[in-house]
RNA sequence: GGGAUCUUAGCUCAGCUGGGAGAGCAUCUGCCUUACAAGCAGAGGGUCACAGGUUCGAGCCCUGUAGGUCCCACCA
């Protein structure tokens, strides 16, 4: 039966079946082997929240591209991939759909709201799932994971009692950023400054002894009602005789001590702040040192509590209005500046946070960066690109506490219990335990987890960790963690420190930080600016293929790249050149039995073909292993297209026109046509997996698969440097007579009889035993290959190529001005090349120290150009 | 305030350890040549931000300047 390509390239009818076939056949699957090697990428879990993105889509392209190529070359390669809770806005999502249900989550309680949850997973969670296997992700799914399921908790259970045993987490009293909208603390890391503009209110605080006053400025008055002192510098001289004394506070009429704290910069505004330990961070260091009372005055939601009726219930900013205008009528109210300041947000809902004292816990940090840094200094993990390696240093070298707890109840739940008769507390892997002390049952904290603290452990807890798993003793440490550099402080940093803390070693050994997909302006795709491109959009209308190939085409690790439909269209183009061109190779082949060519049936053409390949084989595996993605593809593809469909086909077409004449050059353009064509679909399928394996099967047989085919292999024996001279001939002798009719205006159908002159016998013979590879292509009545002039027609047009001239008789078109013009252009060409290369051979310095190869090559060229230049001032002289 | 990064053709970007500037798109000129007009053949277009330095040789290495982007930072 003829195998045939259908006569269009139809990506939707293709990658549907070609991804279930794979997905039955269980190419995806790894085991442990322990006769491969294992290669092995955990895929950085998607929100169940989430829907498909750009920002997915390239992450996700990249781990495919190395995984494909890796299991390819034979290990044994698993992707895992799973999903995330995404605690708060999880919460916020199901909180949300109850809210339009009209209940709230503390009418149905905790236990009831968690169900909620479960079912707003099992509906929506597998959404996110299900799109990236659109793109053809060729992940294990048979391994897939959640970061709430039963083997992660319990590595985070593990791993929160033996921080807690180690005192590496404690709980504790501390001022944390807390959103007044999600309800939560959230960690340094979640908060996202922005500059906003704002004022400065300058206030007067009056002493208590009435003799005098102090002038301050605030950007935030309505915490005035928690003020408990006003500091200077110690060393601030215009102050040294107001320490000690007491203020009135405005409004609240509260005696607030006035003390000296370095922190206090006195060159900055009056060199006096006002301290609230409640609602400022640095107030609660000052707060902390000078032994302060700590007010708050600000409820969980942000508004004034009941302690100051007059205020109790507005919110911050109706608040400071309010406090704002009775300070003007206090008087206390000097002046108004316009004032812009960094203000924290929530980053998931933009609200601006509130530092809040609560009882939190915190994972202590020094000591588990230590390790971290070293690991990378070592060596032990790279980045990719390197310089990413000093945004991991700053963070780790900067680190404060992490809080871990969240006020929230979709998460981990926090292993810790209290005894509510005798007040023990007790931390411990058990999930309902007893008092220690009195054998009570226990309470268990009302907090859960910070969602990356379940993250930090997902290279081990995947594969079975804390058990002892064949798994995790296969395919840990990792190899390659694939992530965007915004989320290198949230999670590669506390991946590094928890793998290295639990398991001794380093999670993966290198980090491919790639960019953000932004919009054709260079803006940030975004929901609210409504400019996101939809990834299923791009892949419904041009194939997943083409945006795979779009989004690895230009681009180098951790630049961020703009999103152009130009440019998927561009790829949708090569995937139709590559389809069109099989088709073409499938047309002729029909039925034939092809038989592997005697070494000198192939044509000079094939051997160099097959070269090419064979040496771009070499290159292509060389960059993918250096994770230089776009610079392999950008070869795959110049190769496929240049070379092979607009060179190499072309030039044997008349041989599979004619097949039957000549049977045995038939068969070896048929296998060179094969083999090159099966070379490329390996080398492209891990950028483009569909249109590869359907070509593949419809090549070979439905019964494999391109997918785990063997990665080509450089074979010495293939390198032709004879063939690739001949070929370069070949082309410049194709190129000048195409130049020369597309100058003059010569139709191909405009015959004329061709004329090479040599310079050498050896030219001479490559052009002629070469001639019936190329004499279709140069549109000739006749062709000559001969080493002098004899029989070329006086005024024949010329064009000198290196190493021959090409005469055609084509008189009556001649126009002897634009041949000088012509011919005067190459002249000035030539100069410029000698100018060069005599310029580097007549200079001594570098005659005695370039290396000795790079002098024979110049060398060659002044050959080349001096020969060439001879000819062509020849040819004009002649004019 | 600190750090990172970028500045290459009209546009968007590549350019591996320093050795004659590339791609895609756009533009111009011919072609429906029986795989592909989502195509073929040709052409034009760049003092590689600027100034120094190292080197026989710099888009690439070093220093500085200017501009852009991003990250971090407790200046009330």
């Amino acid at each position: 039966m003829a195998k045939e390509l259908e006569k269009n390239y139809n990506p939707a009818d293709i990658e549907g079946r070609t991804y279930k076939k794979w997905e039955e056949k269980k190419y995806f699957h790894a085991k442990v082997d322990r006769d491969r090697k294992p290669f092995t990428i955990v895929m950085p879990p998607p929100n169940i929240t989430g829907q498909l993105h750009m920002g997915h889509a390239l992450d996700n392209t990249l781990q495919d591209i190395l995984i494909r190529f890796k299991r390819m070359q034979g290990y044994e390669a698993l992707w895992l991939p799973g999903t995330d809770h995404a605690s708060i806005a999880t919460e916020a999502k199901v909180v949300e759909k109850l809210k339009e249900e009209g209940v709230s989550k503390e009418e149905i309680g905790r236990e009831k709201f968690l169900e909620h949850v479960w079912d707003w997973k099992k509906q929506y969670g597998g959404r996110i799932v299900e799109q990236l296997k659109k793109i053809g992700s060729s992940c294990d799914w048979d391994r897939e994971r959640f970061t709430m399921d039963e083997g992660c908790n319990k590595a985070v259970r593990e791993v929160f009692v033996n921080l807690y045993n180690k005192k590496a987490i404690y709980r504790g009293e501390r001022i944390i950023n807390w959103c007044p909208h999600c309800l939560t603390s959230i960690s340094d890391a979640e908060v996202e400054y922005e500059d906003q503009a704002g004022h400065f209110w300058h206030l007067r605080y009056k002493t208590t002894d009435g003799a005098g006053y102090i002038d301050l400025a605030t950007t935030r008055p309505e915490t005035l009602l928690g003020d408990t002192a006003v500091a200077v510098n110690p060393k601030d001289e215009r102050y040294q005789d107001m320490i000690g004394k007491t203020l009135d506070l405005p409004l609240v009429h509260r005696q607030i001590p006035i003390i000296a704290d370095d922190y206090v910069d006195m060159e900055f505004g009056t060199g006096v702040v006002k301290i609230t330990p409640a609602h400022d961070p640095n107030d609660f260091e000052v707060g902390l040192r000078h032994d302060l009372e700590i007010i708050n005055v600000l409820t969980e939601d942000a508004r004034i509590t009941e302690d100051y009726p007059k205020y109790a219930g507005m919110d911050r900013y109706e608040a400071r209005k309010a406090i704002v205008k009775d300070l003007e009528a206090e008087g206390a109210l000097l002046k108004v500046e316009d004032h812009s300041h960094n203000v924290g947000t929530c980053y998931r809902c933009g609200t601006t946070v509130e530092p809040r004292v609560s009882m939190q816990w915190f994972v202590k940090m020094e000591e588990l960066a230590k390790p971290a840094i070293e690991a990378v200094k070592r060596g032990d993990t790279k980045f990719v690109p390197p310089h990413f390696d000093k945004t991991y240093y700053h963070w780790l070298e900067n680190i404060r506490d992490w809080c871990i707890s969240r006020q929230l109840w979709w998460g981990h739940r926090i292993p810790a219990f209290y005894c509510d008769d005798c007040g023990e507390m007790t931390v411990t892997k058990d999930k309902a335990p007893v008092c220690p002390k009195c054998g009570r049952p226990m309470r268990q904290d009302p907090d859960t987890l910070d969602t990356w603290f379940s993250s930090a452990l997902w290279p081990f807890s995947t594969l079975g960790w804390p058990e002892k798993t064949e798994e995790m003793d296969y395919f840990y440490p990792t190899n390659t963690l694939v992530t965007g550099y915004d989320i290198i402080f949230f999670w590669v940093i506390r991946m590094m420190f928890s793998g290295l803390e639990h398991t001794g070693e380093v999670p993966f050994d290198t980090v491919l930080i790639h960019g953000l997909v932004r919009d054709s302006q260079g803006r940030k795709m975004s929901k609210s600016l409504g400019n996101g491109i939809d990834p299923l959009e791009v892949i419904n209308k041009y194939g997943a293929d083409a945006l795979r190939l779009t989004l690895v085409t230009g681009n180098a690790p951790g630049n961020d790249m703009r999103f152009y439909w130009e440019r998927v269209e561009a790829s949708r183009n090569f995937a139709n050149k590559v389809w069109n061109a099989s088709r073409f190779i499938m047309m002729h082949l029909g039925d034939r039995e092809i038989t592997q060519p005697e070494q000198a049936a192939l044509a000079p053409v094939d051997r160099w073909i097959l070269s090419q390949v064979n040496t771009l084989a070499r290159e292509v595996t060389d960059n993918m292993e250096k994770f230089e993605l776009g610079i392999a593809v950008q070869k795959i593809y110049d190769f496929i297209w240049t070379e092979f469909c607009d060179w190499y086909i072309e030039l044997v077409k008349p041989r599979l026109f004619h097949k039957e004449e000549d049977p045995a050059s038939a068969n070896a353009a048929f296998w060179t046509l094969k083999t090159v064509l099966i070379a490329s679909l390996k080398l492209l399928h891990p950028y483009m997996p569909f249109i590869t394996e359907e070509i593949f099967c419809t090549l070979q047989s439905e019964e494999e698969s391109v997918m785990i085919s063997s990665w080509p292999q450089y074979q010495e024996q293939w390198k032709d440097p004879e063939a690739e001279e001949m070929a370069e001939s070949m082309k410049n002798v194709i190129r000048g007579i195409r130049n020369l009719r597309a100058e003059m205006n010569v139709a191909n159908a405009r015959k004329a009889k061709v004329y090479i002159v040599a310079d050498n016998e050896k030219l001479c013979n490559i052009l002629t035993d070469c001639r019936a590879s190329y004499e279709h292509m140069i549109f000739a009545s006749g062709l000559s290959v001969q080493l002098d002039k004899a029989g070329v027609e006086s005024n024949a047009v010329s064009v000198v190529i290196p190493g021959a001239t090409i005469y055609m008789p084509l008189s009556d078109l001649v126009d002897l001005e634009k041949e000088k013009e012509r011919l005067t252009k190459e002249k000035e060409r030539l100069e410029g090349e000698l100018r060069r290369v005599n310029g580097m051979l007549n200079n001594e310095k570098f005659l005695s120290k370039a290396p000795e190869s790079k002098i024979a090559e110049e060398k060659g060229k002044l050959e080349k150009y001096t020969s060439m230049m001879a000819k062509v001032e020849e040819e004009l002289s002649a004019l």
